[in-house]
DNA sequence: GCCTGGTCTCTACCC
DNA sequence: ACGGGTAGAGACCAGGCG
C-alpha cells in the first residue's frame, strides 16, 4: 500500500506550514477517482536573490554576505547565479534559507549591505513561489509521483501523500473534476440598525449545494449556539471543495467569526480543523476549501448598477425580482419575532442562498480559467485586483525566462497622454459602419517592442536605424531582441488562437466548449490589460515611457487610419481611440481594411454597421439603430446609472421613436405625457430614485453633494454604508440648496414631499432635450403643449 | 445682497 | 490599487453691479 505511485490531481488550494523546522507545503486537490487529497512536499526551501552593484565582484560580495550571516540562523546555500534582470544579464547571489520566516528577517539584513543594488524576489509568499517554481496551475491538473504517509489523519481528506517529486502540470484544460460546490448566506436579528456581532445573534443560515441539498438552518429564537454548530457540521458533513457567497469577505465570514468567539463557539470549517483566516486581498482563507465571494467578480460588471444579491440575480436572470420575496434589511427582525410572518423570511433567506448559487454557476467556470492562467488560487483570483492577476501572470513568465522579478516600489504619479477622440458629425446619419483595431495596444507593444528592457533614455541613442522611436513623444525600444512585454503578449495571443483551434472539436453546448472558452476569455482580459498595468506605478514592471510610447503609437494610427479612410472616399463621422464610423460603402470598406493591415500591421475590423445613427456634438455620447431593430446607447444620459429612472426612460423612448419612425412630434407628445404621468403621481417611486455610489469616507468630501447627505441621513437612521456602496435618494420640496433636499428613499414617509418640479426640470427635460434641441424643441414648447406641426418629421 | 461666470468636485461613462 | 479622455451637474467663490 505504500509504494511510489503516480496520481493525477486537480489543484484547488495551496498553503504550507513549518513542521519541525521544516517547511511544509500542501496541494489540496481532487484525484481523477474523485478522492479529496493533500500532497505534501517537503523539500522546497525558501530563497531570494541578492544583486550587486556594478562595480562590485559577487565573489567579494558573497564573502561579505557570509560574514554577514555568521552566527544567526544558518543561511542553507548561497550561490553566484547568472540572471538577467531587465534583459540584462547579471550575476545574482542566490540565498537558501531554512524557513520562510528567514527571508524577510535576511532581506533586511543584506539590503543594508555595501555591495548591494537591490534584494528582489523576497517579498514572495512560500507557496506561491512553489507554484511559480513549478508552473503548478491551480483549478488543473497535474501529475504526481507520491507514496502514502500517515502524516495528518485528524484532516478531512481521503488520503495524504508525499510528494517524491514535484508535480507536473497537464496541458489539458477541457476537463473539470466532479466538485462539491455549497453556497451559503447568513441572516442577522437587527432591531438597532446595523447588527454587531457582540449583541445581535445570526437567525439564519441558508444553504444550497450543487448535490441538490437545500438547508434553512435556524436559531432557537433569539440563541444561535445550536445554529452555528449546526452550520459548522454541515460543512463537515457534506465537505465542500468550493464554498461561495455574496459579500461574505466583507459581511458574513467577519461576522461569522466574531459571533463565534464572543459566543465561544468553534468555527471549524477548514479541511484541517481550522477557522477561517483573513488573508491576502482582504479574503477569508480556509484551508483545504476555496472560499469564493462572488460579489468581487460582480464587482467588476459595471453594467449592473445596483449591486444588491436581488438585484444581481434578477439581472442575470438567476431569479427576477417579481417571483420572489423581497425583505427590506431593517425589516428582518420583525418577520422573525411575529410567528405568521416567520415562514416569509424563510422563504426569503432561502431564495438568497440560491440566488447565491445561480450567481456561482455563472461565474466560477471563468472564475477557474482565469485561476489556472494567472496561477492564483481560486480563492484569491477574485479577491486581487486587476493589476495584480496580470503581475502574477508576468511572475511565472518571468520565472520561465530566467528573468529576475522586480520589487514593488513607491513612485510618484506621472500623467501622460492618452488617446485621440473626434468631435463627431452631430445630427442622424444613415449607414454607417464602425470598425476598430482589434487589440490595438497590445499588438502595437509586440509590433514596436515596447518594454522597459528594451527601452533605451535618449543619451544613450546611437544607431537610429536600431530603435523603434515613439512619435511625438521620441521614446527608443530597441528593435532587437524581443522585449518582455512583447514575448509575454505574444504568447498569449497565440494560446487564444490555440485554445479557439481546440474548441472547434466540441459542439457549442458542449461542457468543454464551455470551460474553452471561458480560458480564452480570460487570456484575452489578461492581455488587453497588460498596456494598463505597464502604466500603472504601482506595477513592478512599471515605466511610464512604456505606456506614453504605447499611446503616442495609437493616436499616429489612428490618425493615419482616418486620413487612409479619407482619401479612399469614406465619409469620416466620428473616432475614439482605436474605432472609426464611416458612410458605409461595402467596396471602399474591403479596400480600406486591406489597405491598414498593409500600412500598419493592424488588423482593422467592422463591427457593425447602423442603420442610422444620431451624435450630439458631444463626444462619447451616441445612438444607433441596428439592422435587428435593437437600439445601441452610448454614454448618453439613458445608459448613466446616476439618473433617475424616469428621466433614462424617458430618452431612450425618444431615441427610439427618433431613430425608427423619424417622428418628432410623436417624441414630443410621448415627452408630454410623461410629465403629466409623473404631476398626478403615476410614475411608480423606483423610477424618481437616483443612485450614485460614495467614492470614499463621508468625511473626504470636499462639498455638500446631494448623496453625501442622503448618506449622512442613513447612517443616523441606523444604516451601515461603505465606500462602494450606492445611495438611493429622492429630492424633496423646500427651501436650500439641492443637496439639502436630497433624502434618502427608504426613509421617505410621505411622496407628496416629493419635489416633481426638479424631476420635470432637472431630470426628463435635460435629458429629453439633450437630443429633441437638435430638431428644434425647445423647453418651452414642450411645456407649452402646443400642438407641433410636422415640420421636424422625416422619412416618411 | 444678488447675479454671473469661471473653476472645482464628483460621478459615471467610453475605449 | 490596470490606463487616459470626456460630459455634465452642482457646489463654490470672486467680482461686478450700483
Amino acid at each position: 500500500m505504500s509504494e511510489p505511485r503516480t496520481i493525477t490531481f486537480w489543484l484547488l488550494d495551496a498553503s504550507y506550514d513549518v513542521v519541525g523546522n521544516v517547511p511544509e507545503i500542501r496541494l489540496w486537490g481532487l484525484t481523477e477517482d474523485n478522492q479529496r487529497v493533500v500532497i505534501l512536499d517537503r523539500s522546497f526551501r525558501p530563497y531570494f536573490y541578492v544583486l550587486p552593484e556594478e562595480n562590485v565582484s559577487p565573489e567579494n560580495l558573497l564573502r561579505r554576505l557570509k560574514a554577514e550571516a555568521h552566527g544567526k540562523r544558518p543561511i542553507l546555500d548561497m550561490t553566484i547565479v547568472d540572471k538577467k534582470f531587465f534583459g540584462r544579464p547579471v550575476k545574482a547571489i542566490k540565498v537558501t534559507c531554512q524557513v520562510p520566516a528567514d527571508v524577510p528577517e535576511y532581506r533586511e539584513l543584506f539590503r543594508r549591505v555595501v555591495g548591494v543594488q537591490d534584494v528582489l524576489e523576497a517579498d514572495i509568499r512560500f507557496y506561491m513561489r512553489y507554484i511559480i517554481d513549478h508552473q503548478l496551475r491551480p483549478c488543473s491538473w497535474h501529475e504526481v509521483k507520491v507514496k502514502p504517509t500517515t502524516k495528518h489523519k485528524n484532516w478531512q481528506v481521503d488520503a495524504v501523500y508525499e510528494a517524491l517529486e514535484p508535480p507536473k502540470p497537464i496541458e489539458d484544460y477541457s476537463k473539470l473534476p466532479d466538485l462539491r460546490t455549497l453556497a451559503f448566506d447568513i441572516e442577522c436579528y437587527n432591531p438597532r440598525g446595523s447588527p454587531k456581532p457582540e449583541r445581535d445573534p445570526i437567525i439564519i443560515i441558508s444553504v444550497v449545494t450543487n448535490k441538490g441539498e437545500k438547508r434553512l438552518l435556524t436559531a432557537k429564537d433569539h440563541n444561535d449556539v445550536l445554529l452555528i454548530k449546526e452550520f459548522v457540521d454541515f460543512i463537515k458533513e457534506f465537505d465542500p471543495d468550493i464554498i461561495v457567497g455574496y459579500n461574505t469577505n466583507r459581511f458574513d465570514w467577519p461576522y461569522l467569526i466574531e459571533r463565534s468567539r464572543y459566543l465561544g463557539i468553534s468555527l471549524s470549517v477548514s479541511r484541517t480543523g481550522s477557522s477561517p483566516a483573513p488573508s491576502v486581498y482582504g479574503h477569508y482563507s480556509i484551508m483545504g476549501r476555496a472560499n469564493v465571494d462572488l460579489y468581487d467578480f460582480i464587482e467588476e460588471m459595471t453594467e449592473i448598477k445596483v449591486k444588491t444579491l436581488e438585484n444581481v440575480a434578477d439581472y442575470l436572470g438567476i431569479m427576477p425580482k417579481d417571483k420572489r420575496i423581497l425583505i427590506e434589511g431593517t425589516e428582518i427582525y420583525k418577520y422573525w419575532d411575529d410567528a405568521s410572518r416567520r415562514k416569509n423570511l424563510l422563504e426569503y433567506a432561502l431564495q438568497d442562498a440560491l440566488s447565491t448559487y445561480g450567481i456561482a454557476e455563472k461565474i466560477l467556470p471563468f472564475a477557474m480559467q482565469l485561476s489556472s492562467l494567472v496561477g492564483l488560487t481560486l480563492d484569491q483570483v477574485g479577491a486581487a485586483s486587476v493589476g495584480f492577476r496580470v503581475e502574477w501572470y508576468l511572475m511565472r513568465e518571468a520565472f520561465l525566462q530566467n528573468e529576475l522579478i522586480p520589487n514593488r516600489i513607491e513612485r510618484p504619479y506621472v500623467p501622460y497622454k492618452g488617446a485621440i477622440v473626434l468631435k463627431p458629425k452631430k445630427g442622424i446619419h444613415e449607414n454607417i459602419a464602425v470598425l476598430d483595431f482589434s487589440s490595438m495596444y497590445p499588438n502595437i507593444m509586440i509590433n514596436k517592442n515596447i518594454s522597459p528592457d528594451t527601452y533605451v533614455p535618449p543619451e544613450e541613442i546611437d544607431d537610429p536605424s536600431k530603435y523603434n522611436i515613439a512619435p511625438e513623444v521620441g521614446h527608443a525600444f530597441r528593435k532587437e531582441p524581443p522585449g518582455f512585454y512583447k514575448r509575454v503578449i505574444t504568447k498569449l495571443l497565440e494560446f487564444r488562437k490555440r485554445i479557439r483551434e481546440n474548441m472547434k472539436q466540441y459542439r457549442p453546448d458542449s461542457i468543454e466548449y464551455r470551460i474553452l472558452d471561458e480560458r480564452q476569455r480570460a487570456v484575452k482580459i489578461i492581455a488587453n490589460a497588460c498596456y494598463g498595468y505597464a502604466g500603472w506605478v504601482g506595477a513592478r514592471w512599471y515605466r511610464r515611457e512604456v505606456a506614453e510610447a504605447t499611446t503616442a503609437w495609437g493616436r499616429e494610427t489612428i490618425k493615419q487610419t482616418i486620413k487612409l479612410a479619407k482619401e479612399l472616399g469614406l465619409e469620416v463621422i466620428y473616432s475614439d481611440t482605436d474605432s472609426v464610423f464611416v458612410k458605409y460603402d461595402k467596396n471602399k470598406v474591403e479596400k480600406f481594411i486591406k489597405a491598414v493591415k498593409e500600412k500598419f500591421g493592424l488588423e482593422i475590423k467592422p463591427d457593425k454597421v447602423y442603420v442610422r445613427v444620431f451624435f450630439t456634438e458631444a463626444k462619447k455620447r451616441y445612438c444607433g439603430l441596428l439592422p435587428d431593430g435593437r437600439i445601441d446607447v452610448v454614454g448618453l444620459e439613458a445608459v448613466r446609472g446616476d439618473w433617475a429612472e424616469i428621466a433614462k426612460e424617458v430618452q431612450e423612448k425618444i431615441l427610439e421613436i427618433i431613430l425608427k419612425e423619424g417622428s418628432v412630434d410623436r417624441a414630443v407628445e410621448y415627452v408630454r405625457k410623461v410629465i403629466e404621468n409623473l404631476k398626478s403621481g403615476k410614475v411608480p417611486l423606483e423610477k424618481i430614485i437616483i443612485w450614485k455610489s460614495l467614492s470614499k469616507d463621508l468625511r473626504e468630501y470636499e462639498v455638500r453633494a446631494a448623496h453625501v447627505t442622503a448618506a449622512k441621513r442613513l447612517l443616523e437612521a441606523g444604516y451601515r454604508l461603505e465606500v462602494g456602496d450606492k445611495v438611493g435618494y429622492v429630492i424633496i420640496k423646500g427651501p436650500g440648496r439641492l443637496a439639502d433636499r436630497a433624502w434618502p428613499y427608504i426613509l421617505l414617509k410621505d411622496r407628496k414631499m416629493i419635489d416633481y418640479n426638479y424631476y420635470i426640470e432637472r431630470q426628463i427635460l435635460p435629458a429629453a432635450l439633450r437630443i429633441l434641441r437638435y430638431f428644434g424643441i425647445t423647453e418651452n414648447l414642450i411645456l407649452s403643449g402646443k400642438r407641433q406641426t410636422t415640420l421636424f418629421d422625416f422619412f416618411g
